[in-house]
DNA sequence: AACTTACCCAACCGCCGCACG
DNA sequence: GCGTGCGGCGGTTGGGTAAGT
């Protein structure tokens, strides 16, 4: 048997919102909060609204300090980050983004970041497909005029001429794998303020972007690690850290890959030049093909901040800690985070 | 000007996990 | 331990609008 419907649907008012709903909502939670049931919130106020319906539009529209639109380079910076890193959870993305929602997020990142970054690194790898192209071209030509004994077609020839270094066809990597090694050697660059990834060190830290939101994931969000957490002071003010020990190693971070993420990833295997050059405004640095850096690490060219903020898979591991350590949980939308009555 | 297509985004739907009795 | 209700969340839809033909 189905579960009951939360409310009447025979009952309820569907579609957009009137300024005059918009106003009664907003004027009772103001004035009493929640009161910690949105399924019986609209019966007291007189809306013939949903309980769901209410919640979410309070949520997405009507709570305080809500931006829309106008998304900054750096907040897309953080969105493709964590998009790689956990995947498609909005509200732990949101989460580092204070005053966005996890359905603006959301509707950003399907409408216009996805295929931002898609288009670029589409473009880019049809350069370079072509430029690969017309080095095997050369290549073969070389060995029309110049054969070398023995070879018989131009890929066995191939090392010998030391070609630049190519991507490897995917079969050869799993992509999981690449976005570990891209982290791993991002991690790997000297800035101490780099990103801070750390699969092979038993731990990684993190912190809550710009500290302005001590929020703790959602318990469904998180994967079983073997964390910690703490309340960290400096004396005037106080944050939540997690301290992670992946037990099962690095890999947990990336399950779930799909779709356009595992397209991600492909691109960023397929292609690390290119897609570091995309990502150079995240890291603020310059890596080459083969793993080594340019040393162009730099705070000043980062757009990122304080980076180490950005040790994105943590942020989903320190939950079932805080709740061994008796640290209340917070949800991202909680009332009390953003909304206390006078 | 009329029509079609593409895009945006608010809102809905349904599943999942937690809390509680 | 089990069932139920609710909140939370991600995926999807559909109406409005802009852009293109």
């Amino acid at each position: 048997m189905g579960r009951a419907p939360c409310c009447d649907k025979a009952n309820v008012k569907k579609g957009p919102w009137s300024p005059e709903e918009d106003a009664k909502l907003k004027a009772y939670i103001e004035a009493n909060g929640t009161g910690g049931n949105w399924i019986a919130l609209p019966q007291k106020i007189g809306l013939k609204r949903c309980g769901k319906s209410c919640r979410l539009r309070w949520l997405n529209y009507l709570r305080p300090n809500i931006r829309h639109g106008g998304f900054s380079e750096e907040e897309d910076n953080i969105i493709c980050s964590l998009y790689i890193n956990i995947g498609s959870r909005w509200s732990i993305i949101a989460a580092q983004l204070p005053g966005r929602t996890d359905n603006d997020i959301k509707n950003y990142w399907n409408t216009k970041l996805k295929k931002k970054l898609l288009g670029k690194q589409r473009k880019e790898q049809q350069a370079r497909r072509a430029t690969c192209l017309t080095f095997k071209q050369e290549m073969k030509r070389e060995t029309e005029n110049y054969p070398v004994p023995g070879m018989v077609n131009q890929a066995s020839h191939w090392p010998l001429l030391s070609p630049p270094v190519m991507p490897l066809p995917s079969t050869h990597q799993d992509p999981q794998d690449s976005i570990r090694n891209l982290l791993v050697e991002l991690q790997s660059t000297t800035n101490p303020m780099n990103f801070r990834y750390a699969p092979d060190v038993p731990f990684a830290q993190y912190q809550p972007y710009e500290n302005s939101m001590n929020i703790i994931p959602s318990a469904s969000s998180l994967s079983p690690l073997n964390s910690t957490c703490s309340q960290v002071t400096d004396g005037t003010t106080t944050s939540t850290q997690f301290t992670v020990n992946d037990v099962d190693g690095p890999n947990d971070v990336f399950q779930g890959l799909d779709g356009f993420q595992a397209e991600l990833s492909e691109l960023i295997y397929s292609n690390n030049q290119q897609i570091l050059d995309g990502f150079e405004g995240f890291y603020g640095t310059g890596i080459m093909v083969d793993g080594s850096s340019t040393g162009t690490s730099s705070v000043e060219s980062s757009s990122w901040g304080d980076i180490n903020s950005l040790a994105y898979p943590q942020i989903v591991s320190g939950f079932e800690a805080c709740q061994q350590q008796r640290i209340p949980q917070v949800s991202i939308y909680d009332e009390s985070s953003y909304f206390r009555p006078q």
